[in-house]
DNA sequence: TGGTGAAATGAACAGTGTTCATTTATTTTG
DNA sequence: CAAAATAAATGAACACTGTTCATTTCACCA
């Protein structure tokens, strides 16, 4: 074991680290309440020793957000054992939706948060949402084999699903379901998507 | 014309400045972005006065939340003309979506900002969007008379609306439209819209 | 005109992201 | 093993943030 393989081992452990404790920073207080002193208190370093490991605080946000797709895909490969496509694609949407339900400040970061998606950019580095997103419209083209969702665009029709379940996932993350006082968010969230299934499947 | 009356509208008059300038920094550079002194210069005064009319940066956030319902109710009224109440649902819709593609920042503010909604506090300021919220949920029990969505709740029902739109919007400002690069963002709203309507209505 | 109360100020406090000259630690070389 | 070279970490500094509050300014009334 040479020299230079630890001393990249070590680089490898320290971006860890920083991911770790910025990840727990920012679930926490959100992405920009979280300060860079923050992080850098959190493991035990310097704050100009960050800077070292990532470009800025938007380079760390990068990172978390690759790691939530890989984390939800991660979540999605039990489904490729679901032969009916159209029981895979509710299995999907509910996955989706514990995802966003489990990992609330993730999805915020993934799906909501504004900080830094700069379009050209950051067009490479949206391999994994692109998997995801193609794994759905698989889906949807099986069900197509099926009878279902007739003569519907593949792009309108994933872009309308992913954002009924996304909108759900949004309301709740920045709680506007308050806005039904007597209802619990889980029990809005649940019977959202039931209803959502219901309309969804109604054969013509 | 009294001294009182008239110092009670230029308190007004400086409110309102204040909440013009607000409102356009805020639109521009986003919420966390825009700092008070910024809003301080626009208008030609110090960063401390702005504190004599609002409580802090979340009250002024607050009072632009309001005129966005205020304007989004406005754009609503001529709808009490619609006879069909599920003619009157599709132009609720198209409405709401026309309004947050026009006012993106707007809608943002008022449906994804994180900023400030203390839940308990400001129960009593959501008025408009519970008038909003009452406003579908009356247009969906019309529907229910005509026999559409036979044995839903409402609450659940109007939930599951409310997000589907919600979703397309909060996909679209917040930039993750882009996911469908061949797709123009107007285009995919306007058919992922088309195609809720859709799924939405085929009868059982 | 002088006094009073309201309005506006801007310095101060504790925080922010980021940079960079300096210091410290480690590795390589003589 | 000591010295030179390289790499890593530091923390002070800069220009900014929201917010507070003692001080000043100023329009009003007696």
């Amino acid at each position: 074991m040479t020299i230079a393989t630890r001393k990249q081992r070590e680089k490898l452990e320290m971006r860890r680290a920083i991911l770790e404790a910025a990840k727990e920073i920012f679930l926490e207080k959100g992405f920009y309440s979280a300060s860079i002193r923050n992080i850098a208190e959190k493991i035990e370093y310097s704050p100009g020793t960050i800077y070292l490991y990532f470009k800025d605080k938007n380079d760390i946000f990068h990172a978390l957000h690759e790691e939530g797709f890989t984390k939800l895909l991660g979540m999605m490969q039990p489904l490729q054992h679901v032969a009916n496509p159209v029981e895979r694609l509710i299995a999907m949407g509910k996955i989706y939706m514990e995802f966003a339900y489990n990992n609330k400040d993730l999805y915020d970061l993934m799906f909501i948060m504004e900080a830094p998606i700069h379009a050209e950019i950051d067009r490479d580095r949206w391999e994994m949402g692109d998997k995801t997103l193609n794994y759905l419209k698989e889906v949807l083209y099986d069900c197509q084999q099926m009878g279902y969702f007739p003569n519907k665009d593949l792009d309108y029709l994933s872009f309308m699903i992913w954002s009924s379940l996304h909108g759900m996932c949004a309301l709740y993350c920045r709680k506007r379901c308050h806005a039904y006082e007597h209802q619990q968010e889980i029990e809005l969230l649940k019977n959202g998507m039931d209803y959502f299934i219901d309309i969804l499947l109604k054969k013509l």
